[in-house]
DNA sequence: CAGTATCCTCGAGGATACTG
DNA sequence: CAGTATCCTCGAGGATACTG
């Protein structure tokens, strides 16, 4: 393997690093949570390699965030849909998107798409919060200390 | 320009995936969160190489994510901290953080630090949140619309 | 200590054509 | 439509030595 030391085993950041910090990955989960789910519509969305997308496509399967779902067509035909886990990434890529608007906006000052709570409409907000008190945190209110063992 | 297409101009996750879905930046942020500041440390902490470190600090400072500061040795030297736009990447780390800790739990299962609510000893967990009437979103939770123009 | 300069390797990713 | 096979390029990244 390449860049193993990229993975540091120790650290969880690191290890999601590994699989994330690719370049293909975190677009491929973009489109992913914007509803594709087929080779053919990724490739063209994407203007990604068919042998890139194949791998990327077949690590996330591998890695358990992805997972194949047969679907009819002329012959029996596989789509790609999240998992439990591949669910769990919605915080990383809403706080991707929440930076991005702010320190990354785009040079014509519009988004390419909205986002809003299905129930009231309110808008959506990643961040990071105290689950004892619920205050809201900056790395400053947090301490960083060695793990108890 | 190499992969000029990764940074699709009109997607916000797609330009900040272009910068932070680099093999080495989103673990370089991660040691600055933990207070690495200096050349020889990132170098032998993350054992990345001279060159590659040298053009990824310099990535982030022309992004601003970082910026140099003098500081005094035997002559001056910078050290490299957060910016205010560097500080604001926090959610992404911790939604990485809790994402890994959950769903690729280290192989001996112990982290490599705990983090606490400086006040309170809280845990720290990032989250999706609207808005509007607070609760905590899935991406089922949301609707994709094209943007209001 | 904090880089810069040089050289080299290898593998990620693109292009294209083919297959069931 | 959803891949697989083949071939090729180029640039990311490592190793090493040097500099103020």
């Amino acid at each position: 393997m390449a860049h193993a030391k990229l993975a540091d085993p120790q650290c969880t950041i690191s290890r999601s690093a590994a699989l994330l910090g690719e370049r293909w990955t975190l677009l491929l989960l973009r489109q992913v949570f914007l509803g594709t789910r087929r080779f053919e519509d990724f490739q063209s969305q994407m203007d990604i390699s068919r042998s890139v997308l194949t791998e990327r496509l077949a690590e996330l399967v591998d890695e358990g965030v992805l997972r194949r779902v047969a679907y009819k067509d002329a012959r029996t035909r596989y789509e790609y849909r999240l998992t439990e886990k591949g669910h769990a990434l919605y915080p990383v890529l809403m706080a991707l998107r929440d930076w991005g608007a702010r320190w990354m906006p785009p040079e014509d000052g519009r988004p390419s798409f909205d986002l809003h709570h299905h129930d009231c409409g309110g808008d959506v907000h990643a961040k990071v919060e105290c689950t004892e008190c619920g205050v809201e945190l900056t790395a400053r209110d947090v301490r960083v200390t060695a793990p108890n063992r």
